[in-house]
DNA sequence: TAAAAAATTTAGATTAATCTAAATACAGCT
DNA sequence: AGCTGTATTTAGATTAATCTAAATTTTTTA
């Protein structure tokens, strides 16, 4: 059963505004992040319902069944192996890979996604810090907290963005906020809660928003 | 102006056809290599030829104007440069690729393609033999030859295919017939034009429908 | 050169994915 | 329990790409 690049799109979506377990994602939420009405996302979960690759319930939202979940989870592993791809073997930024890996991941052969798997060292993690789930859809994720939650005195290696912006990756790069630097608290500003950090040994501050979407192993 | 993956099809496909440069390539000729119906291929041809992307007019058949002709030049790089990543970094067979590149033709990023011409070091030509245009469309093709145009006791390379199916890459593979190998004439079967051909040292027969199909540079 | 055959176009439908506007259901609060 | 605002669904249209069947044009052939 070969899905659309339409319905993989509703089902990696699904898939990521699918935070708790017992919660369904909304109509709403879905329609925000495809950029499309809320009569659209109804209609295509009618159709996704039919094809038994979510559990939907009219005006209850809905959830990936098994199948669902393991389209799903192709599609965040083609994505994100080409996103490594890109940046190891082509020189890409960070910031540059995204929205080409939005392409490439509807590209079909499962031969071809093991390949290029196996031609770049079998990755556990894309350029973003995110886990590479695995060729049997076996996804591991690390647990990581955002600068935010931390307190003064904690220490820990930068391991993960919440925000896939080019803005948002940009701005990290040129402040050397990169995945692996280890950084520590140094001071909370209580007015703003902005955050002073150390990295490389070099001092800096780093606003609440910035802080929320950075993410650290401790 | 971004063209949809129909679009960027039909163009590839004129070109393709576009054998004379004085004859127009017919509805029906697009349609049996698209797999659809003539009415179809009317339809797409008045789409085509509002944007100004072919010539066409009504029962006459179609040509590329220089804007659609390269637009189709700019698909058929992708597709070979992504034949050659199978091939030369994937590890896949030539008879594998076709399909796949099928689908990665399509993928949009110009910077994508230039610098996966840089990671393949600028290859000139695809795992079929044909030659692979460069980043401002120029496609140099070198004459070739079917082996069923040449007599007795001539004698070159291997250098590409007219026909890209499956069973007859495979068939070439296993009888040694491989892109770079030198070839000679021994012999021509009057009867039913089949060939006796000598490569590395080794004879064989092979039929007038191979012998059309397998180019030689000479 | 006129009929017959082949190629091509038109007319009218269909399917997937989308939209807007209107109707309906739910959730939170008095 | 009833009101009210938000979320969601339904109804009806639209667009791109396709189809079938019928009409038209071009080409071939006798
Ligand atoms: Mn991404
Ligand atoms: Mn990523
Ligand atoms: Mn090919
Ligand atoms: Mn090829």
């Amino acid at each position: 059963m070969k899905l659309s690049f339409t319905e993989e799109n509703y089902l990696k979506t699904i898939f990521h505004l699918n935070h708790s377990p017992d919660e369904n994602v909304s109509t709403n939420a879905i329609s925000e992040v495809l950029n499309t009405k809320a009569a659209s996302v109804t209609d295509m979960l009618k159709k996704l319902s039919d094809k038994k690759l979510v559990n939907y319930e009219k005006y209850q939202g809905v959830t990936l069944t098994k199948d669902g979940e393991k389209q799903a989870i192709t599609v965040i592993r083609k994505h994100r192996l080409w996103e490594v791809f890109l940046v190891e073997k082509l020189n890409f930024k960070w910031d540059e890979v995204h929205e080409i890996a939005e392409e490439l991941e509807h590209i079909c052969s499962e031969k071809l996604i093991n390949r290029l798997d196996e031609f770049l060292e079998f990755p556990k993690k894309d350029p973003h810090g995110d886990p590479i789930p695995d060729k049997n859809g076996v996804l591991k994720s690390q647990e990581l907290l955002p600068v935010s939650k931390l307190k003064v005195g904690d220490k820990g290696i930068i391991s993960g963005v919440r925000e896939h912006s080019v803005e948002f990756l940009k701005y990290l790069e040129k402040t050397g906020l990169i995945l692996g630097e280890c950084l520590s608290i140094t001071e909370i500003i209580t007015f703003d809660s902005s955050v002073m950090v150390r990295v490389k040994n070099h001092q800096q501050m780093i606003s609440r928003e910035v802080a929320k979407n950075l993410l650290i192993a401790l």
